[in-house]
DNA sequence: CGCGCGGATTTAAGCGCTTAAGTCGCGGAC
DNA sequence: GTCCGCGACTTAAGCGCTTAAATCCGCGCG
């Protein structure tokens, strides 16, 4: 066993040696094998399985000052919309060649910016990045340094920066138009901390899907979070009031209070879901499962989102830094229709 | 604007220059700024972010051979029990200053090697891998490079590696004795493809733990395969049955055939859950979320495996390689109790 | 028989960093 | 007054690869 100390790696230039070849060829056959004759290849070839020979991609990409991979920093992987978002974003690098190196950040902007400046130090030919809230600083380093970057999902002025955004006003859009079509009149807008710019874009939505389709009318009920407990409270309220009072389909501004509408609704025997009342919430996100029934949604579509942030990267990796125009797409959200709304009625 | 050309980034050498000092004196700066006065350290410093200096990691690695980060390609990021596993690698890797970086091989073999390949062209200090099936190839290559490596979630004879398992006859075993806890007496274990080990292991727990139990009998329903689709099935056929030759108390050997048998048994208003049958899962996968009622279930705590594994892969990483011995680690599982069995008797 | 040619290969100059081995001054000990 | 030691810095030799330029060699041609 001691026998084969194997300390370091084999280089190019053991593979040459053993090859009775120089290094460069040794280099050529790897990289351009149509410069090198049949014979020699082979003998190169052997050499490098024998030696078990793998490049050392420090010293290529020294050399070459060029790197075939790029950085995704996801903000948090335990939310599904980020896994989508990797997925896309997969896809678009994999269409022209370029690795995804992934970091987590895990909701903590120490490591979205450890992870920034690891990219950075590697030099990857891009990152793409779905901040957190107050990721002003890491994001400006990494321009100032030159290095592409694509922003997902952060909808803040002031950026210089490509951006991939979803049509939050569609979301909420979709999700009225959904109710109405499936014969609710009596629209909730249930929400909370309206001074972030989703929540607001949604509840837009929601009120225009509701104008334009006449005869409907819109209520809207603000809560203290975001999330499922604060949905419960509200059911609690919709609890007190008498059957008439009650909206007969709601739009949640996120799946966690839509699934704790719905939870709460169910335990106290307040309504039926979708019976007696309809609920849609907004996201669709695969973590959010608490409710007791599977929930229609507005997807967000990470998935095109992450595929079109990867190709923005790739328009900036190809343009002479000068050229650039950063641009925003903005990705159309999608309806998933499952039990917690009523169907639509047949012939609509 | 096309006054700044920032061609390339600037190395040491320009910071160098800038500062008015030698190289030499900017690398320690960085690395070992006890070694520089004071005065000289400000003046570097100020040059460094004047020029907005990132140090090439590649070339630095080049330099001392080594890296300061390590890879870990998933199976499927769209598994929560791979994204538990990064967290638990996450934890591991912080612990010790170790950047983790992902590789997601969304369940394709191609894609694994790449990853595989990649990060053994970055030298990245180590490899963490949850393979899929018929991962043998790649993960001899990987070894015999005498790159540290450790498996997750693979148990396979003849590999050479350190490995991280679940206990998965403990899941089993559990699984069954919550039920037996809960009052439980007639015991089925639903299950398919007995061959696939997790599975025939999970059983062999369920057997061990209606034998220790006295007094509950065990029924093994078998299915075609492990998905939702073959738990409604199951939950039909139960359907036919006297509610008198119907179990109490099922396991079943994934959450979707779970969810599938709890989905059946409400649609089909044969029983209630947990009312009439309790019903416990396998995995605890988030994902898995198909079902009419939170599920109890056995969670394979991807997260400790994680940390385990990375704790693993540092005392590879940092024995010299014919020191280091292989060993594998199981850990044991954890029951999740939620809406679909009974709670346990007061005063158990 | 000498030339020019072109394909096959080698030479050598870096890429940007680390680090062991100097160099340089300067103050204190003898 | 000389010399040593020491702190603060610089020199220079790589790390393993790429690549433009140089070299080599066998051939067909005039």
């Amino acid at each position: 066993m001691p026998a084969t100390p194997k300390k370091t790696n084999p280089s190019m230039l053991d593979v040459a040696r053993h090859a009775g070849v120089s290094i460069a060829t040794v280099s050529n056959v790897i990289n351009r094998p149509e410069k090198v004759s049949k014979a020699t290849t082979e003998q190169v070839r052997a050499a490098i399985s024998e030696l078990g020979f793998v490049r050392n991609d420090a010293a290529r990409s020294l050399a070459t000052g060029t790197t075939s991979s790029i950085g995704m920093v996801l903000a948090d992987l335990d939310n599904s919309l980020f896994v989508d978002m990797a997925h896309g974003a997969q896809q678009g690098a994999d269409a022209i060649g370029l690795r995804l190196l992934l970091g987590n950040a895990a909701c903590d902007l120490d490591r979205q910016d450890d992870y920034l400046r690891l990219f950075d130090e590697a030099r990857v030919g891009g990152v793409l990045l779905s901040p957190m809230e107050d990721s002003l600083a890491g994001i400006e380093r990494m321009r100032s340094h030159g290095r592409p970057m694509v922003l997902l999902n952060y909808d803040q002025d002031g950026i210089e920066c490509c951006t991939v955004l979803v049509d939050n006003e569609e979301v909420g859009y979709l999700a009225a138009r959904h109710l109405i079509e499936t014969d609710c009149r009596r629209i909730a807008f249930v929400a909370g901390r309206d001074y972030y710019q989703p929540v607001h874009a949604r509840r837009v939505g929601v009120q225009r899907a509701v104008r334009e389709a006449g005869g409907a009318v819109l209520e809207e009920i603000d809560t203290d979070g975001l999330a499922f407990e604060d949905g419960v409270a509200v059911a609690r309220a919709l609890g007190e009031r008498s059957t008439a009072q009650r909206p007969d389909g709601i739009v949640a501004v996120t799946d966690d209070i839509a699934n704790g509408i719905a939870d709460g609704l169910h335990a106290a025997l307040i309504a039926e879901v979708p019976g007696d009342i309809s609920i849609v919430g907004c996201e669709d996100n695969r973590s959010a499962r608490s409710g007791p029934v599977a929930l229609t949604a507005v997807q967000l579509e990470g998935a095109k989102m992450g595929q079109a942030a990867a190709e923005l990267l790739l328009e900036e990796m190809n343009n002479p830094a000068g050229e650039h125009r950063h641009r925003t797409v903005v990705v159309r959200p999608g309806l998933v229709v499952r039990a917690s709304t009523a169907a639509a009625p047949l012939g609509v």
